[in-house]
Parts: C-alpha cells; structure tokens; sequence
DNA sequence: CGGTAAACGAGAGCGGTGCTCTCGGAATTC
DNA sequence: GAATTCCGAGAGCACCGCTCTCGTTTACCG
C-alpha cells in the first residue's frame, strides 16, 4: 500500500522546493518580493509551471503564513520548557522576529492588500502563543492575588473589570472554543500585555523608534515587561 | 513680487489633485492600490505626464506620509486642548485609525518594501504624538509620585529603571535633541504605554484577535490603558 | 499488453505596473 | 521677437499574476 510513485515523489519535492524558495525570497525582499515568476526562472521552469503546483500566489502565501506561526510557535513553546515566564515568551518573540524580520512582518504586520488569509488554515497556528501567554498569566495571578489590587491607586479596579466583561465578550469566546475559561482581569491582563510585546517587537522591527538600538531591544523588552508587572 | 503665473497656478493645482487622488487610492484599496499610471488616468493624461510633477511613486508616498503624520497628530493635539489625559490621547489615535485604516497601516504598520521614508521629511510630523505623551507621563508622575512604585511586588523598580538608562539612551538622545529631559521612569512608562496602545490599534486594525469587536473598541482601549494604571 | 486518462512543461498572450526617452507645441522670460 | 523652459503625448523596456492551448510523458486499468 501506500506506494510512492516516482511522479509523486517529484510533486512533494517540487512543493517543498517552491515553499523553501518562497520563504527565502519573503527572507530577502519582503512580501513584495515574493514572485512566482521568479520561482519558476529558479526552477528553471517557465512562469506557467509553477500553476501546476500552487493554484495562485495567495495560496502559497497561506502556506508562508502558515510555517511563520508554527515557527515562532515552536519557537516560544521549547523557551519556555525550559523557563517559564512571561519574559522568556516577549524575548523570544522578539529574537525570533530578528532573526527573521520579514517574516515576523507577514505575520505580525500590515495584513497584505486583497489577500484575505483562510482562518480555518492560519488561526490555530495563529493562536498558540497567545493562548500559552494566557496560561502564564493566570498561573501568576493565582500565585499572587494579593499584589493584584496594588496597580490602581484608585482603588477602582475591579468596578471597572467588571465594566469590561461585555467588551471582552469575543475573546472570552475564542478561547472558550478551546476550551479555556479565565477571568475577566486575566483575559485583560493577557491583552495587555500581548499588545505591549507585539507594539515593541513591531516599533523595533519597523523601525518607528529611530536607530541605535539594536544591541539593547533585549533590556528594553525586559524593562517594558517589568513595567508590566509580570 | 510673488506674482503667480497661470502655469504657476496650474502646477500647484496639478500637484493638489496628485495628492488628493493618492490619499483617496490609499483610503480605498491600501498603499498597494497606489498607481501612478491610475492617477494620471483619472487625471485624464498620458502615464508619463505625472512625473513632470512626481519624481516618483516613492515621492508621492514620502508626501502622503508626512500628510498622514500631520493628520492625526493635529487630530491628538485639539482632543487634548479640550481633556489632557492619556484616555484621551488612545482614544482619539484609536478613532482616527478607524476612520482612515490605510493611512494608519501607511505611518503605523509595515514599512514599505524598498522605500525609506527620509528622516529629515517624516520625523518631526511622525514624533509629534510621542512627545505630547511623553509630557502627559511626566505630568501625571508628577502629580502622584507615590503611586508610581506600587506596582512591583519585589521592590526591585528602582534598580531595574536604573540598569535600563543606558538601554534608553538614543531615546532620551531623541528627546534632547528637542530640548526635553525627561527621567528615565518617564520614559519607560512612556514607551510602555505607547507600545501598548500602538500595539492593541494595530491588532484592531488589522484584524488579529478576530472579528467580533468593532463598537467595543473604545472600551477595550480604556480597559488596557487604565491597567496601564494612566 | 494496450488504450485511456491524468499530470506536466512550454509557449504565447492579456492586462497591469513603474519608469525613461524623445518629440513637438505652448507658455514664460529676456 | 527670440531663446528658454515647461509640459503633454507616445512609444518602449522590464517586470508582474494569471490563463489557455498544445504536445509529451507518466500512471492506471481492463
């Protein structure tokens, strides 16, 4: 059973060659510079062949945008084996959109004009690490309630939690789907900070904060996180 | 002196039209759907034309950006002439993103794939919010210094602001350049909230905590900047 | 084994893009 | 009135995504 003949076994190698040149080129030039004109001249194929085996560049982006999220996923997911905290998560983000800015921008960045991504293909991916952040965070509110009610000088907190409860209605019910059930001030807490990290990581990346950082993003991520309070 | 010839007259009313056109391409398909040869279609004239009065797709860009700059910073300005507070300042970028979505993926989201926007044009507009955040921290610390070190637990903020002064440096060296000398808590809390307000409109904006928000966005940014204890 | 069907590459072609160059006419300047 | 500058038209180059047709090769199946 289960043969492979030679003919499939050159369609899977071709497809793994156009995703791994496809990821180089996202790599060297951005979205902008990914072509499937220029995939096939390094196929040594002409432009129409390449149809053959991606019906459209917006499939193949799917598929770019697919391995990102499950890169960076696995990324954070084996950081944090090793130690976990909401630092080890925002400073792995930030390594690995690094080591591969452009990449972190298809992901991360301004969503690609006329391109709509397939959710049932990208969410899960999608997800992880926010999904993992909230685990973090309501793992360290259990252990220190008490330092909780320290952030507000009014005292207001959790009135105004409480307000919040419609407003967070749609996340609360994406992770439902998953089958996670948090309070109100995690789900706020995990948004928070998931916009401080991603906000950073994107300034860093785009460039918005002028140069001359570069070999201190590290502290500035931690300081922004201990800020944080987590 | 300082007559105007017709062709004077005709030229900036040429260039106008350029720049009214190439926002409105922006505001309707994104930065992608920005075509010089679809300007000059619409200015009923030969592709070529427009570059007596663009050098070049990326010129008009570096001017819809400073455009964009200049928008929403003025927007922010005349909100906080009305209520100066933090609240204020989110909200209003946050209804100004939703109003001009391309714009703010322009100036806020991706940076465009071989275009560098020149420092000296798009600075100044482009730093504008910053600043005016930067003073509102500063005041609001000001006012209740007390407060401001009960957010960690381990009492440790005062050493960890002071390891950090040498990561801020090219901000607080921005900062000078302009003559403001902030503390380095300021800035911290500064770069903390603006990241996570950047952060949380891009995500709005460009669609990554899924749908379902859309008339709750304002109390989800008063919820992540209020835990942001501003 | 032989016929049929599927997979595949080549090539031409359509409409779109940014940008350059040349040419002739019109407006401004001297 | 002549010289100079300005400006639109038009053709052309190199790129892009994508479609269609045509001949060949491979796989399957009675």
């Amino acid at each position: 059973m289960t043969e492979t003949t030679p003919r499939q076994r050159a369609r899977i190698e071709t497809e793994a060659q156009i995703t791994a040149i496809g990821n180089r080129m996202v790599d060297d030039d951005g979205v902008d510079g990914l072509s499937l004109r220029a995939i096939a001249r390094e196929l040594g194929v002409v432009s129409s062949a390449v149809y053959r085996y991606v019906k459209s560049r917006d499939e193949l982006l799917t598929i770019l945008i697919r391995d990102a999220f499950t890169q960076i996923a696995d990324a954070v997911d084996e950081a944090l084996a090793e130690h976990r905290s909401v630092e080890t998560l925002a400073l792995t983000m930030l390594d690995w959109s690094r080591s591969h800015p452009n990449r972190w921008a298809l992901i991360y960045g301004t969503p690609i004009a006329g391109y709509e991504a397939p959710r049932e293909e990208t969410v899960v991916p999608g997800t992880r690490i926010m999904i993992a952040l909230a685990s973090l965070v309501a793992e360290s509110t259990t252990d220190t309630e008490a330092a909780n009610g320290a952030g507000s000088a009014q005292g207001a907190q959790s009135s105004e939690v409480q307000e919040l409860s419609a407003t967070l209605e749609p996340l609360r019910r994406g992770l439902d789907e998953l089958g996670l059930d948090y309070d109100d001030s995690v789900i706020l807490e995990t948004i928070t900070i998931w916009v401080a990290v991603i906000g950073l990581i994107n300034g860093l990346r785009f460039g918005q904060f002028g140069p001359g950082f570069g070999d201190v993003e590290d502290d500035l991520m931690s300081g922004v996180v201990g800020r944080l309070g987590a």
